[in-house]
DNA sequence: ACGAAAGCCGCCCATCC
DNA sequence: GGATGGGCGGCTTTCGT
């Protein structure tokens, strides 16, 4: 649809003119869409470039209309898992969120490769091999004494969640007691020292280009923290959640929304769940087949309030 | 308290069917 | 000609100083 403003032709004005995008007087660009066959908008932000306006409208228009419809950037269109089912102000929260995000890497790279995740998920159940960012990822460093390391290529797995738990066998009995591989014994406390996060959350907390697989043992605002730094397609193995455990009132999580769009998995574990397995394990213990070393970083006492 | 910015809404009008 | 949707302008609300 061409609109004529001041007389001229969208073409021929000198602003950069996108669908959806609006000049505040002083200067703002503001953005809103229409919802199809109905009145009603939803208001996508405030923005400081006309671009990120447009961004925001594009995302929007995905999420309304699917990738047929006219984008702003037909070149670099939003390619969001699961957009279509998102709800008016889910809508507005993706959007905001994409327009003020950095566009060095498009969107339409980053989340076509999630799509391309979801999609050979949805085709088949096997494992297969993931994205390149997935890839890339730090490797996890905690180890048993049978050396079993989770090397970035043992990360490239994309089957559901349990598939993985149970079906990697990089060590011949990780597959018997069905936990991950490489990790022989689950029930101490431990965080793979690459995953901590920084508790200032701040700017500089250092998740070395998020988080792959989140080992869940505090709850709360860590819990709510490492959410927001997730990869997409990031696994949660929630095994406790100790700051909780005292509270009369348990605090709540505000990031869940980054789940959805993240299509992250979370998957609770009780140790009961693997009593059939004790004997077995307490047998190999006693062989000294099992044995744990993680890493510790003193001085976490000095912090706690005197 | 006041001004600026953001959010919301009504209306206009071009385009599509 | 009605439905749809992009754009404009103005009113109200919120926020910062």
């Amino acid at each position: 649809m061409v609109k004529y403003s001041a007389g001229k032709p969208i073409a021929e004005r000198r602003d950069p003119k996108f669908k959806g995008v609006r000049k505040r007087k002083w200067g703002r660009w503001v953005s809103e869409i229409r919802l199809p066959n109905s009145r009603e908008r939803i208001w996508l932000g405030s923005y400081d470039s006309a671009e990120k306006a447009a961004r925001a409208f594009d995302v929007a228009l995905f999420c309304l209309r699917g990738r047929v419809a006219k984008f702003n950037f037909p070149d670099n269109p939003p390619n969001i898992a699961g957009a279509r089912s998102l709800s008016p102000a889910e809508i507005q929260e993706v959007a905001a969120k994409f327009a003020n995000s950095e566009p060095q890497r498009s969107q339409s790279d980053q989340f076509e490769t999630n799509q391309s995740v979801s999609e050979s998920r949805a085709e088949s159940p096997c494992p297969s091999v993931v994205s390149e960012s997935r890839a890339e990822s730090p490797c996890t460093s905690v180890v048993s004494d049978e050396t079993v390391q989770l090397e970035s290529s043992e990360l490239r797995w994309d089957g559901p969640f349990l598939d993985m738990l149970m079906t990697t066998n990089s060590s011949n009995y990780s597959a018997e007691y069905g936990i991950f591989p490489g990790f022989d014994d689950l029930h101490n406390d431990f965080f793979p020292s690459s995953l901590i996060p920084n508790l200032d959350y701040g700017e500089e907390t250092n998740f070395d280009g998020g988080i792959d697989i989140y080992f869940e043992n505090v709850g709360g605002k860590m819990l709510d923290e490492v959410i927001m730094h997730m990869k997409p397609h990031g696994r949660i193995a929630a095994c406790g959640m100790i700051s909780q455990y005292n509270l009369e009132e348990p605090e709540g999580i505000h990031s869940m929304f980054n789940v959805v769009v993240k299509s992250l998995e979370i998957k609770g574990f009780v140790e009961t769940d693997f009593k059939h397995r004790r004997k077995c394990r307490v047998k190999r213990k006693r062989r000294k087949c099992i044995s744990v070393c993680g890493s510790i970083i003193p001085g976490l006492e000095t912090q706690l309030p005197t």
